[in-house]
DNA sequence: CATTGATCTCAACCTTACTTCAGGTCTCAA
DNA sequence: TTGAGACCTGAAGTAAGGTTGAGATCAATG
């Protein structure tokens, strides 16, 4: 018998009291499971039984959703954990520590389109071939001289 | 004639120039038109011919979709225009003054998530029942005392 | 005139994240 | 033991936002 295996089927918890618990449908566990991103083990009749630690997984995965973070991704950072275990409060660091990284980066380029958004309100602005906002990407002056995207009106 | 009416043939664009302009693909303009975000008149040869605003039609498009508005809520931004019209200046001002604010509630509940993330990255989070992260809508205490949500671990 | 590239329509397909349905099985309290 | 409610599987449906393909026509150039 493994160490890691599933908890004693005295505290396992049936499909759903996870629901209920964590706020999910039993629909989106069979998904999650499909998905590899939770685990179960079968009852004598056929039905999932989950140990405890599903609901801190459910609860990382919900975390990350939030953050905007899509379930193959989280499903990876997930599996790269050593025997599959559920994230521990270091791997939790480590995690939540990347995703908040992703989060910034969200966080800022939405700021930015705000503060461009900002400076166009007043400007009569998607008319004027340079502005910002029209072409985020400066990608422009690569046929020459002349207007791009946009003609002036 | 109304005055409203599609611009000069003279001046009318084809698909292909729309596309490598405004940087939409011509599948997505055809889908554009089918949800009624734009409009197009026909050639003799029965082929679509857009009058010049298309392009800041679709640059409003784009700005709005950055921003994260859904295109069908976009759709009904521009239906409510006067005589469906392509935003003047005046009409993008209210848009996108309207756009701003929801673009700032955005990023308010991320910034928010993440401070609540930032809290949670130290704190051996995620089994703690108090915590905002995993009960973000506070949507606790409906059951008497007792764990919400997870049990501590 | 012929060819090539641009367009046309309509249907089908794609991805993400699930939900819903149908038909059948378990579990458990009375 | 029995009935209600929970659960099972696999397939299909949903929503958003498009893309891809097939088969046919247009438009412009040599």
């Amino acid at each position: 018998m493994s160490k890691i295996a599933v908890a004693d089927i005295g505290k396992a918890l049936t499909p759903g009291e996870v629901a209920r618990r964590s706020g999910v449908a039993v629909s989106a566990l069979h998904f999650y499971e499909k998905k590899g991103l939770i685990h179960s083990v079968r009852s004598s009749g056929n039905q999932r039984r989950y140990s405890r630690d599903v609901l801190r997984r459910v609860a990382v995965i919900k975390v990350a959703q939030r953050i905007g973070i899509p379930l193959a991704e989280i499903g990876r950072a997930l599996a790269e954990l050593p025997d599959g275990r559920t994230p521990n409060a270091h791997d939790w660091k480590r995690l939540s520590a990347h995703w908040r990284h992703d989060l910034d980066e969200r966080i800022q380029s939405l700021t930015q389109l705000r503060d461009q958004l900002d400076g166009c309100i007043g400007c009569g602005c998607l008319s004027i071939n340079a502005c910002r906002l029209r072409n985020p990407l400066d990608e422009l002056s690569e046929d020459g001289p002349g207007p791009r995207l946009l003609e002036p009106e």
